[in-house]
DNA sequence: CCATACATTAATGCATGCATTGTAAAATAC
DNA sequence: GTATTTTACAATGCATGCATTAATGTATGG
C-alpha cells in the first residue's frame, strides 16, 4: 500500500477524530513529520481532501481544515435529501429480489434495537447501514460517490448533535414506511415518503446547531 | 499563477477537445513534457482530474482517460435531474427580485434565437448558460459544485449528440414555464416542471447514444 | 510446443533540495 | 505613537534523482 494512500487514510481519521479541528491551521511540513514521510505523499493526499472537500490549502497559512456552518450542513442535507430520494424511487421500481433487501430491513429492525436500548452509538451506526444500503440499491454510482463524500460531513457534526438532540424514536417508522414502498415497487411512494422524512430531520438538525450556535464542528 | 493549475486546465482542455480521446492511456512523463514541466505538478493536475472522474491512474499503465457508456450518461443525467430540480424549487421560494432573473430569461430568449437561426454551437451555449444560472440562483453552494463536475461530463458528449439528434425546438416551452414558476414563487412547480423535462431529455440523450452504440465518448 | 521461472526494462512513488514568494517583524520616517 | 517601507525568514511549488516494482520478453525445462 502506497504511502499517498497511508496519508489520506490517517488524515481522515485525524480529522474526523478531532485531532485536526475544524478551523486549524497545520502546516504541510508538520503533518510529514507526524505521518513520519516525506511532504510529497502528503501533499498528495492534501490534494485529494481538498477535492473533497475536507480542507484547503493556504499557500503560507497552511491547509485550513474547513468549518461546517448551519448553513453548510443545510447544503449537504439538501443534496443527500434528493438523492437518496431518488436512489429509494429507483431502488423500489428496480426489481430487486425480496433478499436483495434483507440487509436495508436489518439495519431498520437494529435501530429498533438500539432505540429500546437508548444506545445512540449503535443507533448512529445501524442509520449509516440504512442510508448506505439504501442507496446502494438504488443502483447509481455517482450517487454512491456523492452521498459518500456528503455523509462523511455529516458524521463530522452527527458526534455533537447526537448528544444535544433526543433520541429519534419516530424517525424508524419514517424507515419502514420507505423499506415497504420499495418492497412493493411503489417507486414514487418510496422517493416521496423518503424525501418529506430527509426534510423533517434537515429542520431538526440545523435547528439544533443554530441554537448551540456551533459554527465550527 | 502555478504550473499545477496551468497543468489543470490544460489537461481539462486537451481532454474536451479530444486530444486524449476517452479510453486512451497516457504516461505521466510524456504529459509532462507536452506540457513543458516536470512531473511534478502534471502529477498533481491529474489527482484532481482523478477526483473529478475525467481519468484514472494506473500505476505502469498510465493515466487512462474514462469513457463514458450511455449507463454512465443516464447515472449523470439522473444526478443532474435532481438536483437542477431542487434548484428550480429553491430558485422560486428564494425571493429573488425579478432583475435577479434576468439572466436567466436572457438564456431563454437566446435559445430561441439560435433555434430560429438552426444555430447549433449557441444554442448549446444559451442552454449551458440557462442550466448554470438556474443551479446559481438555487443557491446552494455544494449543488453548483457537483452540477459544475456532472456538467463537464456531459458536455463531453454533447459535441457528438448534439449533430445526431434534432434540434429541441420544443425543450423551450419547458423553460419557459420553469421560468416562470420561478418569477411567480411557485416552487412545486418549478421543481416538477423542471424534472420533468430533464427526465425527458434524459431519454432522448441515452436512446441515441445506444443506438449508435457510442460506447466510448 | 507450451508453461513456468527468471531477468531486464521502464514507469512510478517518494525523498530531497532549491528557488520563489508571501508574511511578518523590524526599522525608519512622519 | 503610528504608519510605511524594507528586510529577513520560512513555507511552498516544483525539479530532479533514486529505489521499487510491475510488465514484458527470454530462456529453460517438461
Amino acid at each position: 500500500m502506497s504511502n499517498t494512500l497511508r496519508a489520506l487514510g490517517k488524515l481522515r481519521e485525524m480529522i474526523f477524530a478531532g485531532d485536526l479541528p475544524a478551523g486549524s491551521n497545520h502546516l504541510e511540513t508538520e503533518l510529514a513529520m507526524q505521518l513520519n514521510m516525506s511532504r510529497t505523499p502528503v501533499r498528495e493526499a492534501l490534494l485529494m481532501l481538498e477535492g473533497q472537500g475536507l480542507l484547503k490549502l493556504q499557500p503560507r497559512k497552511g491547509v485550513r481544515i474547513l468549518p461546517i456552518s448551519p448553513s453548510d450542513m443545510a447544503d449537504i442535507y439538501d443534496v443527500l435529501t434528493e438523492l437518496e430520494s431518488l436512489s429509494a424511487e429507483r431502488a423500489a421500481t428496480a426489481g430487486h429480489p425480496p433478499s436483495a433487501l434483507a440487509p436495508l430491513e436489518a439495519a431498520i429492525d437494529d435501530m429498533d434495537k438500539a432505540i429500546a436500548a437508548g444506545d445512540l452509538d449503535a443507533w448512529s451506526e445501524a442509520d449509516d447501514r440504512f442510508h448506505k444500503e439504501l442507496v446502494r440499491l438504488g443502483g447509481n454510482g455517482r450517487v454512491q460517490a456523492i452521498v459518500d463524500m456528503m455523509s462523511d460531513q455529516v458524521r463530522r457534526a452527527r458526534a455533537i448533535t447526537l448528544a444535544l438532540r433526543p433520541l429519534p424514536t419516530k424517525s424508524n417508522e419514517d424507515h419502514r414506511k420507505v423499506f415497504q414502498a420499495i418492497r412493493d415497487g411503489h417507486g414514487d411512494v418510496a422517493g416521496q415518503t423518503h424525501r418529506a422524512h430527509r426534510r423533517h430531520a434537515k429542520e431538526i438538525i440545523v435547528d439544533v446547531l443554530e441554537k448551540h450556535r456551533l459554527r465550527f464542528i
